[in-house]
DNA sequence: AATGAATGAGGGTTCATTCAT
DNA sequence: GATGAATGAACCCTCATTCAT
């Protein structure tokens, strides 16, 4: 007689086996290149069960950016309640990107890369995430331009937009290999885009 | 004998409403949002006439990167063949790769999201090529930092990339709507690495 | 101790609270449009609780039929034994048909709709059902002929399946709206057939 | 070496064996107990070529139905242009029914008891010729009453529906064994509705 | 060069049913 | 009696690609 594989209830640990699996297929195929059945497959569950803990398969794709967004989003507002100098400020918000987007990095390459393939519904949710952090931004180094400790002659929009590239494209990257923290990425940025280049 | 409308054949032209359609439908649904059953009639061809001037679906995909990668390799090469100092040539890179951006956008969005599809054939082509951006880039800001030019105490590589990073992230905002010029965003970003933020 | 509100056990209520979904579901959107999941959610119950009252979806099914066949047969027997005339009985007979048509519509409608889709068990009781209604039909109508009540040159078989269509049909078109009862229609229905049209 | 069955191109012929199996298989099984495999399967081809030809399912139901609703309102018109007596119209539209009805009976079949399962876009177009040929028998009956020929104390729209009725519902009964004809039958419904059954 | 019929492999999703709890 | 997690088979449909015409 065969030994039947006995079902296992756990529901917590069927869902967080698949988000797991969806971070991992997702990260190295692409969105469209791993099909729930494979989710499955490596979530160690049949394609039935996925969707019994799932409604669609673009739901695991929001919740991936839901997991890196709602931390990103935390870890801001505890560095934007500082009443600091607007450099000390920006200086912190980098960190904070930096370190955030190194933490969740394969949440975030499957984001920027899959996003246009969220339906309308989803992707509502998910631009307004973007649309605070940026807002945090340009808030930061507005005043820092009012007060008179940045310069005046650089377009805020420019320059936030700028700074959160630098941040964002490490996802591109980085990777914690030892050889550097993301909190030393952070800084080197920071120096850069505070101080400049030139000696 | 009446005579017969002659048909006309072009294939330039037909390849060239190809590449169009593909741009214009990759840019606006994704790779895989696109068919090529949605790209041939949007080319005003039926699927089997796809098939006579390109391969795959794939192949599609790479000519598009293809297109930008080469005005931008050619582009740099023509700003780093100046002798001018380490600024100025920096001031001269970002320009250049933010302007081919802007010009490129559809292009540089569709890679930038969808390269992970390539196979690896394909893919081998388009490392290359960044590659040879990333090194030219780098090359500049070491001469400047061997120079005495530019400061020593930051990371070549992570400025590199940094810098790069402002740049390529254009293509998530950048439209040439009237209100910017390219060039003008670029010497934003230059004033911005290069003299920082502060007063 | 606080009091436990005590859970409250009528398997009878809930049995007939899925009876009452099943024919509100599988008349509005039939029976491959309602999932048991749906029914179940009419019901207010879970799916599980459904595998406690039925054995699979098909059971809801025939017992929808039946509940209609029942009261069909019932109804029929009652006025067959009465000592009338074969006018009188052919009268009878369609108004029982009709009225229990127009009382049992969901029913009715679901069975003719859907009987393709029981499995042969099921099958045999609903089809033995429907032979004794016919069989009384056209034992009533044989009785006329034979009597001399009723004209020799129509087929009797013919006659008694054009009848029965006339008044089945009534479940494709009649509702209880007030503007006429269905014992009215019946009645339009045996003078059309008994008398005739032709004034 | 294994002989490759090779592709013939005979569209017409295609379309013509999907609609022939789609008639039986939905005959016999129903339409959701026969899915595309199936049809395609019986029509000799794969499911992709049933893709090529018609654009869903549904579609097929659709095109069943048409068939017969063609044939049906194109002889009700050839009939309807006659000028006789109103006893004669009639007879003749029931002729006209019951013959289509018995020529196309898979069709007729397969649509009443699968209609429900139309989406609307479909429906609407089914419904409009359902409502042709109600309106067409009922304009004969009620200028039969109108010129006295008929009795006036029956209601039109109840006698139309219940002749309807008995006519369309030989779909359940009626085959052509050779016993009897479906003129035969519909000659028996007429002596029955114009003269009525008593001797 | 061009057509469009045909292929065949999957893709996402649904669903009746089972079973550990 | 009741729950809901899990199954597994099927279903409708899409699509890149091939090939006879």
């Amino acid at each position: 007689m065969a030994a039947t594989k006995p079902r296992t209830y756990q529901p917590e640990k069927t869902r967080a086996s698949i988000i797991k699996a969806g971070l991992k297929l997702f990260g190295a195929k692409g969105y469209h290149g791993s099909s729930v059945g494979d989710i499955a497959k490596a979530a160690g569950i049949t394609k039935g069960a996925y969707y019994h803990h799932f409604q669609t398969k673009e739901e695991l794709l929001l919740l991936i950016h839901q997991e890196y967004a709602d931390y990103q989003l935390k870890a801001m507002q505890a560095v934007l309640t500082e009443d600091d100098t607007s450099s000390e400020q920006l200086r912190a918000l980098i960190r904070c990107i930096v370190e955030a987007v190194g933490r969740y990095r394969p949440n975030v390459t499957i984001f920027f890369q899959e996003r246009r393939y969220l339906t309308k519904k989803y992707m509502a949710r998910a631009t307004a995430e973007r649309d605070q952090l940026e807002a945090a931004f340009q808030a930061v180094i507005e005043r820092g331009i009012t007060s008179g400790e940045f310069r005046k002659d650089l377009d805020s929009r420019v320059t936030c937009l700028g700074i959160i590239g630098m941040c964002a494209w490490t996802y591109q990257w980085y990777s914690d290999d030892g050889r550097m923290s993301a909190i030393e990425v952070a800084d080197n940025f920071s120096t850069l885009v505070l101080d400049g280049l030139v000696a």
